[in-house]
DNA sequence: TAGATTGTTAATCGATTAACAATC
DNA sequence: TAGATTGTTAATCGATTAACAATC
């Protein structure tokens, strides 16, 4: 990815910065909901177990966040970076798979707020059909391919069973779905125009087993 | 972290090495699941994105996976790096918060497989109180700190609005959990031996969104 | 002014890739 | 044997950190 900052010098943007980038803003929005005004590099960058001076570095692609001598104004860092990201632009959405799971998701609140409006769920059990969630029915899969193409829906939140999962994005892809977020434990095929995010819980577990075991081990296993 | 390989040569494992191994794992079980019984470094690599070499390099580290000139035997594979992501040792688990997120991942039937069987399942809602889910009865919170010591829980997942997560953590500490993972769209204060994975959707959900909008954007803003 | 802070560059550090001998 | 594959090292590449002038 390459960007023009302030200055109209080029600089291609390092993938580690970009995938920073969310949770800079993910913290800035904490803060801002808290009431602060004001953060200096070196606040937001402990608050993040990272180093102040990486994350100017990031900052310094895209140019102008601040002054030298001045810390960063909240309410101005926070649309900037959602522009960065693309959080300002709405992505009509849709979850498809009305389980708990799906039905955890749709209660999420900040998917609204991060531009991705909830505008249809979706399920094969006609005991949820015609259940709502805040304000969005659940409707049956059947409606979902028409629906899809009549509301230029863009993502897809696939959380049915592992068994249909890769039939249900096939039918999402079919009707013009350009992002999955997939919650399924299983790998789904789609063409390399569709944008694909694996939520897999297990690998978050896994993380957590890892780190939660290292305690208590040996120096000799444990280095650092 | 260091480690010694079947050689007796040590080794400082590099952090994005142990980052991909549950990604590894988690893809070989799916290998296995599939009756899959041999796999190359390319294969593998190559569903994964990332580089054959990059993988060998990888498993260089603890070694002895194969022999040059043989692919991996999966169900070697599969056992050898669940001991090293430390999967194999038991870390009973309880999930806080019974609604439609923490009922979702109490159905996660991939839990038990990783090493983390589920003992219980907390809420406040006396009308939930007494269900079950896969054999496993949601009991009232205040029971939760006695439980906890009474049956050695090491890991708490913390699925409760927003606005107690501080508050039951705390209580997790104080019980003597030792890993969290928070699914609560906030920040919590634990003391430094306890470990925290946060999982935030609303940073999954802006990857995504970075992803999808940068479909159709210009050569100048896309770059290679 | 003095202390704090950003923007920016250069130096360090770590991760990825290529290459190939050894092996099946 | 010929083709495929791993284990292993060295070379390349990219990311992080330190440092400091400029600024408030």
């Amino acid at each position: 990815m390459r960007v023009v900052n302030t200055k109209g010098k080029k600089f291609r943007v390092p993938d580690a910065t970009i995938l920073r980038l969310p949770l800079y803003l993910d913290k800035l929005i904490l803060l801002q909901q808290a009431g602060v005004k004001e953060v200096s590099s070196r606040q937001l960058a402990t608050s993040l177990d990272i180093k102040a001076s990486q994350l100017r570095h990031d900052f310094h692609y895209f140019g102008g966040f601040s002054k030298p001598g001045r810390p960063y104004q909240v309410d101005k860092l926070v649309p900037a970076l959602e522009e960065i990201i693309g959080v300002d632009v709405p992505v009509p959405m849709i979850i498809v798979g009305a389980g708990h799971l799906g039905q955890g998701l749709a209660n999420y609140r900040n998917f609204e707020r991060l531009g991705f409006p909830l505008r249809g769920i979706f399920d094969v059990d006609p005991k949820l059909v015609g259940l709502e969630i805040r304000g969005v029915p659940i409707r049956p899969l059947s409606e979902m391919t028409a629906f899809v193409k009549e509301h230029g829906i863009k993502v897809g939140v696939l959380t049915v069973p592992v068994n249909v999962a890769q039939d249900v994005a096939n039918q999402m892809v079919a009707a013009g779905v350009v992002g999955i977020w997939n919650f399924t434990p299983t790998d789904i095929r789609t063409p390399p125009q569709v944008i694909v995010r694996n939520e897999r819980l297990a690998v978050g577990l896994m993380c957590l087993s890892f780190k939660t075991k290292r305690i208590g081990q040996t120096e000799e296993l444990r280095g650092d």
